[in-house]
RNA sequence: CGUUACAAGU
C-alpha cells in the first residue's frame, strides 16, 4: 500500500485524478485496503483542482472503508475551502472537527489565518494568532510569517515589522520565507531601501536567498526605475548558480 | 517512527 500511495500522491499532485482513482480501484482489486495516506493524497488532489465537491464525496467514501477523517484530512479540506473563497465554510468545518473531538493543530490555525489574510481580514487572522499563542501549541515561524504576509499584502509595513521584531523577542528566528514576504512587502510599497536592508540582514544571519527572494528585491528596484541595480541582482543570481526564471 | 500525507514567500 505504501508503494501505491507514493504513486497516487504523485499523480494527485499533478492533478491527474482519473489515473489516481483508477490506481485506487486497482489496489482494491488486489485486496489491499486504502489508508489515511491514500485518502489525504486524493482529497488534496481534488482540493488543489478546486473540486471541493469531489473531495467531499470522497470523504464519505472513506467511511465505507472504515476510515475516519483525521486532522490531516480536515486540514486539507480547510485549505481547499479557503482557496475556494469559502472561508466561512472553512471556519465551520474546524468547529465541526472540534465537536468530533479532534483538536486543531498548528497547521489548522495557520491555514485559517492564511485564508483570512487573503481576504484582507487581518483582525480575524490576528485573533486566531492570539488563540494559538494562548494554546499549548504556541506560535511558530509559520504563524508569524503568515500574519506578517497579511499585513504586507495590505501595505501595513509598520505592523509587519512590529511582528518581525516581536518574533525575535519570543525566541523565534525568521527564515527565508519570512524575509521574502517582508522584502516583497517593502518592494510593493516602493521602499527599496528597507528591502535591501532586509536582504543584508538575511544574508548576515546566514540565510541563503533563492530566486524568489531575489525576484522580490528586483521588483522593488524596477518599480522605482532603478534598472541598473536590478541587473546587478540578476548578475549576482547567475553568479550564485541560480536559474533565472 | 518504509509514504517530504496537511500550513507561510516572487
Amino acid at each position: 500500500i505504501v508503494t501505491y500511495n507514493i504513486i497516487i500522491r504523485g499523480l494527485c499532485s499533478l492533478g491527474r485524478m482519473e489515473e489516481a482513482i483508477s490506481l485506487l480501484n486497482q489496489l482494491q482489486n488486489e485486496n489491499l485496503v486504502p489508508d489515511l495516506f491514500t485518502c489525504s493524497a486524493i482529497i488534496d488532489g481534488f482540493c488543489k483542482l478546486k473540486e471541493i465537491g469531489n473531495a467531499k464525496i470522497f470523504l464519505k467514501q472513506m467511511v465505507t472503508w472504515g476510515l475516519e477523517a483525521n486532522i490531516v484530512i480536515y486540514n486539507t479540506i480547510v485549505r481547499g475551502l479557503c482557496k475556494n473563497d469559502s472561508i466561512s465554510e472553512a471556519s465551520d468545518l474546524v468547529e465541526e472537527m472540534k465537536s468530533r473531538g479532534i483538536l486543531p493543530n498548528s497547521v489548522t490555525y495557520t491555514t485559517l489565518m492564511h485564508g483570512f489574510c487573503c481576504f484582507g481580514n487581518l483582525e480575524e487572522a490576528r485573533r486566531i494568532f492570539g488563540v494559538m499563542k494562548g494554546s499549548s501549541l504556541g506560535v511558530n515561524v509559520v504563524s508569524y510569517t503568515t500574519l506578517i504576509g497579511g499585513y504586507c499584502k495590505c501595505g501595513q509595513m509598520d505592523e509587519a515589522i512590529k511582528l518581525y521584531k516581536e518574533m525575535h523577542l519570543n525566541g523565534l528566528s525568521p527564515n527565508k520565507y519570512t524575509y521574502t514576504v517582508l522584502i516583497n512587502g517593502y518592494a510593493k510599497v516602493g521602499n527599496r531601501e528597507a528591502a535591501s536592508k532586509l536582504l543584508d540582514e538575511m544574508v548576515n544571519s546566514g540565510i541563503v536567498p533563492d530566486s524568489v527572494t531575489y525576484n522580490a528585491v528586483m521588483s522593488g528596484f524596477c518599480k522605482e526605475g532603478r534598472i541598473e541595480e536590478a541587473f546587478k541582482i540578476s548578475d549576482q543570481m547567475s553568479q550564485e548558480g541560480l536559474v533565472l526564471d
